[in-house]
This record gives C-alpha cells, structure tokens and sequence, in this order.
DNA sequence: GCCTCAAGTGTTAGTCACTAACATCTTTCG
DNA sequence: CGAAAGATGTTAGTGACTAACACTTGAGGC
C-alpha cells in the first residue's frame, strides 16, 4: 500500500512508455528503462513480472465480469457476454483514453505484445465464467468470451494504428456488433456497477 | 526441399515433445533438445525461431482462408467464417490427430504456449481477412476472424486436457455453434478444397 | 571419379531477459 | 528512539537468442 512502492511504478511505467515510443520496444532494455526511473533493474522485475507487462497492465477484469453476469441468464452465453460489453460502453467513454491508447499502438508493432494482450484476455475470460457461467455452461461461456474479448482486441489494434478516429466505447459496440449483428437493433441498458 | 533438413527437423520435433512431457517445457532447455536430436543448438534455431515454435507449428491458414472466401458472400462476415470453419471438419476428423493433440496437451499448462497459440490465430485470421473479406469489410472480417478462431482456440485448450472425449470436428462445430448459436440448425456443405 | 557450388551444420562469443541470495536502506509504529 | 516490515541494491548466475565465420555433406557437370 505504500505510496512509495506505487510511485516507482508510476515511474517505470512512464519511463517505459516514453522510451518505447522513441526507439522502439525491442530496442529497449530492462536496464535502461529501470536506471531512466532512478532505480536498479531488480526493482522493475519487482513491480513487473516480465518487460511486456509494464506495456499491458489491465485492471478490468472485475467490472467485466459482474457486467456480463447482470445480463439475462436465459440469453445464449455469446449474446450475455456481448450485452455485458455493450452495457460497459459508456463506462469506457471517460476513461482516459491518451496513455492507454500509447501503449496499444506500441503493441500493435510488436507481434510478441500481441500476444501478451491475447494472454491478458485469457485471464479475463477466466473470471467472466467464474462470475456468469451456468453450471454446465462453463465451456460455452468459455469460448464466447474467448470469442468476444479477441474481437475486442482485433479493433483496438487497429483503433491505434489508424489514430483515434472513434470513441473506445464506440470501437467495443463495433466489435460486438461484427460478432452478434443483430445487437445492433437491440437496445442494452448502461452497466450501474455495484457500489464498492 | 532437401530431404536432409525436414529430417533434422522433425528430429527435434520429435525430441522435443518427447522431453516437454517427460519433465516439463520450461525444465527442458533448447541446448538438451538438439543435443537429443544430435545436432547443435544454432541447427535448432535455423528450423525454429524460438523455442515455442517447435510445438506451434501449424500450416493450416491457406486452407482454412479458402473455405471462408467460399462462404456466401451476402452473409454476415461472422457467419462465414463460421460457417467456413464448419465445411472444414469432415476434414479434421481424418488429421494425424495424436501428436496435436499431445502438443496442445503441453501447451494447456504454460500461459507463455497459450499466447503463442493466440499470436498463430493472428496469422490465420489475416490470411482470411486478406482471402475473403470484401473491399471496406476488412475490419469486420477481422474481428469475426479472431472472434471465431479465439472460440476454437479455448475449446482446443479444453480438449487436451480433459482427453479426446471428442473429435477434432466435433469440437470445431461446437466452438462455431457457441459464436453463431443459429447454426446448430443450419446445413453447412463440406469444403471440397481446390486442386494443388 | 573429381570438382564445384550450395545447402546444411558447427563453433565461438556475445547480448539481454529473468532469477536467487543476501545486504542495505526507509518507513512505520509502538 | 528503536525495531519490525517493506522497498531497494548488489552480485552472480542461467538460458533464450543472434552474428560471424568455418566446416561438412550432397547433387550435378566434366
């Protein structure tokens, strides 16, 4: 909980940014985005299990989840797990945008952090069908998630290579359209969340 | 095309997957697979990019590309790739299905194989995007792709570890239903593939 | 059979991501 | 103030991967 401890990591993640922007992800080191930040390259792997996860660092995984699991339950998952995304896109619209939108475009180069986003996806389909699958359902839930969340990140590598032409939220409503077309006349009520 | 190098390399195929599931793909270093191939570790990054790749091998795309463009093309590009994906499992069901499925079995329990499993269904989906998607479509055709491929993908994951309760086709026709639930109902010819 | 060229492979020496063990500093709180 | 707990530093590794260059093996022309 240290203010500290997160301060550093701030640090990093900045460092990061910045020097992947200017030369490359490849072309950077551990070392050099740690001694950038004032610290030692033991303190960055303290903070970030690996290089990648300093660019991919993604803290939505509960809200997707309780959003999927408030759809109606008598829905084919596919279509839950569409609705849930659908309901989160006005959440989506004041978040801020520019330094997320950074990291995306630095992936969309590097075939490896596509990978890593593809990785993160499997942890947030994972707690999708933990909080919303039917017992039983638990494998098509799996692989509507799997479905939804990929076609996600599809649009957001090409959202950050084109330049923001559209609002995240408008880029989500997109996807799940291509994957449920019919969602595009359906009307899906905004997610309130549950109070923390 | 030498003969020479295709049977080093399936040597180290071989090796490999022989060490992986004795003592684990992260206890087994790359030096100990040539060295079991008999050859030395350079020969081994000549036929492999990485140490991933000796599992993820899969030379599928082109097929898979020409189903799709063979879909209706008035239909909802996620219905064609789905309905594509569908023409193919008469044909999955006559694969060399044990060594995929002993390779998918390793990689089930390494996140790090997990994503390299997902960065491979970024190659198919732009073989494709690229085979099939209309003029302007391209977008859609992207995220239906890796929407579908992404639910294949977590069945086949869900296949190696619970064992062959299925068959290849059956799990591929599953994962499709899951995205695109209408089309347990539907009649999807078989892909009679085009002359090599 | 011999030579040649090219493909396949080996050797060596490096870089860099990542880990383990232990020392040191800083903050917090009694 | 003093001590425990948390954050960071140092050092010494391992192993994936690369570059440069030398060597071997096989197929075709002479």
């Amino acid at each position: 909980m240290s203010t500290r401890a997160e301060a550093t990591r701030a640090r990093l993640q900045a460092a990061a940014l910045d020097l992947f922007e200017r030369r490359g992800y490849r072309a950077v080191t551990v070392e050099e985005i740690a001694a950038t930040a004032g610290v030692s390259h033991m303190t960055f792997f303290r903070h970030f299990a690996t290089k990648e996860r300093v660019l991919l660092d993604d803290p939505f995984d509960p809200v997707i989840a309780e959003a999927v699991a408030a759809q109606p339950s008598d829905l084919p998952a596919i279509e839950r797990v569409a609705r849930g995304m659908l309901s989160l896109t006005p959440l989506l619209d004041q978040e801020p945008t520019e330094s997320t939108r950074r990291g995306i475009a630095i992936a969309a180069g590097v075939p490896e952090l596509q990978a890593g986003m593809a990785a993160n996806t499997a942890t947030t389909a994972r707690a999708i069908v933990d909080a919303a699958a039917a017992p039983g359902d638990e494998a098509e839930m799996r692989m509507a998630a799997a479905a939804c969340l990929a076609a996600i990140t599809a649009a957001l590598l090409g959202w950050a290579a084109d330049g923001p032409r559209s609002t995240l939220g408008d880029l989500v409503a997109g996807a799940m359209t291509a994957v449920v077309p019919h969602l595009a006349d359906a009307h899906v009520p905004a997610f309130a969340g549950s109070p923390a």
